[in-house]
DNA sequence: GCAAAGTAGATGCAATTGCATGTATGTGGG
DNA sequence: CCCACATACATGCAATTGCATCTACTTTGC
């Protein structure tokens, strides 16, 4: 996945470049369990997770959705048609945001709050096998700390 | 994206949850920056590279396409229209595999040689950029050790 | 106030992905 | 030898994604 030949202008050393491969494995591996454990217990992809969760966090359980996105990193066009996805399920819904004609709030329903914790019992376990029982405690915090240097 | 309500079964401590969560956001914004900058070179996606790189490396530049997902983590269907892609555009053939009649070889092409090193010029400075200048060399070695125990 | 520029969100269309299944071919047991 | 099962790869179809662009509004500068 990476080179040794030749020498230009910024190449990566070696450690830097088995970080970055051994980032992409690691999370391509590691999500591919976890979205595994959500299709075998008939549930929906994690990204409905992750933005019920969000929801769930914030005041009220409403979030504009340009937040909903700085806080996920979806991109927009693809968070526009999840919320559809969800309000479609009865997840969500939205309302109108009154103070800028152009917004709109985005509102968890007693289903979506329902739909998280059902979700949560299969991706708490799910996260606590796959990466949990793999790293000691201060392994996980030691890691935590070097990819928050990544963003 | 966590959860700290309630107490069932196994459920992952914080910090678990955090390199977890640390884990997808940082491979998320790196890779949405690399990305970024193979578009902006008019570069093919970074899916190609990789499957370019693990045939330079193999012997006589041909690979089975079962190794090649295995190396890659690659689904096989993703794998099976991909090769296809890179035939299209004459980067690798498929060549009959005669030790076994459902095989095939893959085998790189010298176009699809000098694409693998356009692209590296793009990657690498890229690599360098957004995982090189935020890391220690140390850290960057720590990380890559902490990564591979998600394997 | 009002045109120009910016921001929030939606959407048509093409490309990619996921899923299920299909087609060959190989292999192992009886 | 033959059948049941496994392995290698392809493919139809639906869902999702990416990209470019569009439609409201809002803000800014003059």
């Amino acid at each position: 996945m990476a080179d040794e030949t030749k020498n230009d202008a910024k190449r990566p050393g070696p450690e830097t470049t088995e970080a970055w491969i051994g980032l992409m494995r690691a999370r391509e591996r590691v999500l591919a369990r976890i979205e595994a454990d959500f299709k075998a217990a008939g549930q929906p992809p994690l990204g409905w997770y992750d933005v019920l969760w969000e929801l769930v966090r914030a005041d009220d359980g409403r979030l504009r959705p340009f937040e909903i996105e700085a806080r996920t990193l979806l991109a927009q066009y693809n968070l526009s048609r999840l919320i559809d996805r969800l309000v479609k399920e009865g997840l969500v819904r939205r309302e109108a945001f009154d103070a800028d004609g152009r917004g709109q709030w985005v509102v968890i329903t007693e289903a979506g709050r329902a739909m998280r914790e059902r979700m949560w019992r299969t991706y708490g376990p799910s996260i606590e096998v796959h990466v949990g029982a793999r790293l000691s405690v201060a392994e996980a915090r030691q890691l935590a700390v070097l990819l928050a240097k990544l963003r």
